[in-house]
DNA sequence: TAGTTTGGTAAGTCATTCCTTACGGTAAGT
DNA sequence: ACTTACCGTAAGGAATGACTTACCAAACTA
C-alpha cells in the first residue's frame, strides 16, 4: 500500500472512473457495474485493486457489498506528489538561472 | 498532455525513476541510461512519453540532448489530486457520520 | 428447505506495453 | 572527408494487464 500502487491503480481511466464514483457517493459492486461500460467481475477486480491502494474499504450489508473511498492511499500519493514538486520546481529555476547566466 | 497522460507516465517504475533523476539534475540520455538497468533506446522511449506528459523539455547540446524536468505536466496532475483529495474527505466524512447515526 | 440475489474467483483471450537489437541520421573531432 | 559520439525510430518478442464467461459461496426470502 504505497505510493506506487496508488499510481498504477489510479491510472486505469475504468478504475479511476470506479474510485471517483464511490467518492461521490458509496455503492454496491452490482449498482456500480450497470453504470459503466465493463462486467460486475470487472468490476469487482478494480474494487480489489483499490482496496490494495488503499484507496477504498468494504462494509457488509446483507448480501450486498459497499465500498467506500478511503483517503489512505491518496495520503500516501499526495506526500510523494508534493516532494517530487518540490524538487522540480527547484530543479526548474536552478535551469532558468544556469540559461541566463551564459547569455 | 492532460492528467492522464501524466498519470500513466509517472505509473511505471523506471520511468518515474528517469524523472526523478532529471528533476534531481538535468541530464543526457546516455547518462541516463548507464545509470539504469534498461539500453539506450528504452531510455529515449520513456523520455518521450515524459515529454508527451509535459514532465520533460530538451535542449540540444551538440549531439547530445540534454532533459530536464519541467512543472507543466505535474501542475496538472496536482490539480486532480488537489479536487479528488477534497472529495474523499467529505466523503469520508459523511460516512462517519451516517455510521454514528445509525449506532 | 428451496429459490433468488449478490459477489468473489478461475480460466482463458485479446490488447497493450516495456524491452530488446538493428538501423539511420546529425553534429563534433581529426 | 572520414571517423566517432550521441540519439531517435522501426520492428519484433515477451510479459503484463484488462476484460470476458463460467462457476461457486454466502446471505436474505418465501
Amino acid at each position: 500500500m504505497t505510493y506506487q500502487t496508488t499510481l498504477t491503480a489510479l491510472a486505469d481511466p475504468t478504475r479511476r472512473q470506479i474510485f471517483e464514483a464511490v467518492a461521490a457517493e458509496p455503492s454496491s459492486v452490482g449498482l456500480l457495474a450497470v453504470q459503466l461500460p465493463v462486467s460486475r467481475p470487472a468490476v469487482s477486480q478494480h474494487l480489489k485493486a483499490l482496496s490494495d491502494a488503499g484507496l477504498v474499504n468494504v462494509t457488509k450489508q446483507g448480501t450486498r457489498n459497499i465500498y467506500a473511498a478511503c483517503p489512505d492511499g491518496l495520503a500516501d500519493l499526495r506526500r510523494y506528489l508534493e516532494q517530487l514538486w518540490g524538487d522540480v520546481l527547484t530543479s526548474f529555476a536552478n535551469d532558468i538561472a544556469k540559461e541566463s547566466q551564459s547569455d
